[in-house]
DNA sequence: TAGATTGTTAATCGATTAACAATC
DNA sequence: TAGATTGTTAATCGATTAACAATC
């Protein structure tokens, strides 16, 4: 083990073993990048953790205790200096590289994706749009050109391609997902309402329209059946 | 509290003093919905809680604690009937009525949500799609014509609408998200790469795009280093 | 120095999992 | 009855939170 890298900050890496940083921590980090971009943005050169906690929406002992995973880059007394921040957390997200994406099933979904600016401006370039309709292929989108499916392999390999996007409807998810593998796709980012089986080491992230709807949609419910909290047992009559 | 109906599949909501569904488990009976939908479709009327558990991408044990917060819907031995349990599933939800929701900001990805079938399909109806863009208003998008921001108020109150969906840029969310909650919206599903502040009684879901990418990307790279889980480091040499 | 704020500890809470008695 | 499978228990694990000593 001796990749551990050395920076003057006084990483903690080595006290902890290593062991990574918990999986609720890592979700977090994007939050904390983008406010402290906004901080940044906004000329603000130093913040305390009170500061960032109200602007990425979390409670400050949480912040803390996320940031403590990644080293002791704040001063006591003083805060944290947002732009030194601000790089350290884009360089344990991996950030300071650039990162190609393939996007799969260019249907109304996948249009929105591929006219998405906010990929490139966080360093992910859409290297392809790809989709199994021969009557799509060759379509423009933004500045690219639909692919076939076929062509995935020689395109992931030349754009070394780590992330794939699949927003295809469910019905064709699990072979797209099978051939995004076998072209060395290892992060995959699934839009289609579909359970994916993927070997061990790949990452499958799902972002599910419809499942997201009923969970708001029970806790509406909820609300409307006057069982909101506990509010009303405790301090209604009993 | 006399609101706790019966029903002969016998529910333990007494016995837990209805202190309602933890959250993991109402994020995960969408899943099961639609595996189980899946499997009806299938002509499949009885199933374990293995199978639906490797359908719904889970480990049997959990699949059944969760269910359990439900009530007592199987038989020992037998296993689960598809489509009681599926409508259980669906009452628990909330999906025995129907929502009207309103989209706001219709842009690339509004125009992808408002084509999405998936809405429909599931009980969400799409009551209207708003824009504050002048330009915009009017426009046809599917088979509904987009309405002024200003109109919100009228629509919420006419179409009872709950669920509002924020598809707007970063830097006009919070004030969509303010005039949805004045108008009486009380859960929002937000797209837009923004914190949103909201009072108490309002549920905010977010689905962040670049968020998500991000978590794959820290996996990524750390999947590069040969830092991947501890098989490394434990098999390896030490 | 006095005031402010971090980084860390320890307590608590919630979620997961394996195991198995209950029971079809 | 014998085999299968649920529903539940209890142990474990991971995440959250408040509090405060360390320290700028």
């Amino acid at each position: 083990m001796t990749s551990a890298r050395k920076s003057k900050g006084g990483r903690s890496r080595d006290a902890r073993g290593d062991r990574g940083i918990p999986e609720a921590t890592v979700a977090r980090l994007p939050v904390y990048l983008r406010a402290l971009t906004s901080l940044s943005d906004s000329e603000v050169s130093t913040a305390s953790s009170e500061d960032l906690a109200t602007a990425a929406g979390v409670n400050s002992a949480k912040l803390r205790k996320d940031l403590s995973y990644l080293g002791t880059y704040g001063t006591r007394g003083v805060g944290y200096d947002v732009n030194y921040l601000r790089y350290q957390i884009a360089r344990e997200i991996g950030l300071t590289q650039d990162w190609s994406v393939v996007i799969v099933g260019i249907g109304n979904l996948g249009h929105a994706l591929a006219n998405y600016s906010g990929f490139a401006s966080r360093g992910f370039q859409v290297a392809a749009l790809l989709d199994s309709d021969p009557a799509r292929v060759g379509d423009r989108v933004g500045d690219l050109q639909i692919s076939s499916l076929d062509d995935l392999d020689s395109i992931v390999r030349d754009h070394t391609v780590a992330i794939g996007v699949i927003a295809t409807p469910a019905g064709a998810a699990q072979e797209v997902c099978d051939r995004l593998v076998a072209a060395g796709v290892s992060s995959i980012l699934n839009f289609a309402p579909a359970v994916l089986a993927v070997p061990g080491h790949v990452d499958v992230r799902k972002v599910d329209l419809s499942i997201e709807l009923q969970i708001l949609a029970y806790h509406e419910q909820r609300k409307a059946q006057g069982l909101i909290g506990l509010g009303e047992l405790e301090a209604g009559a009993v």
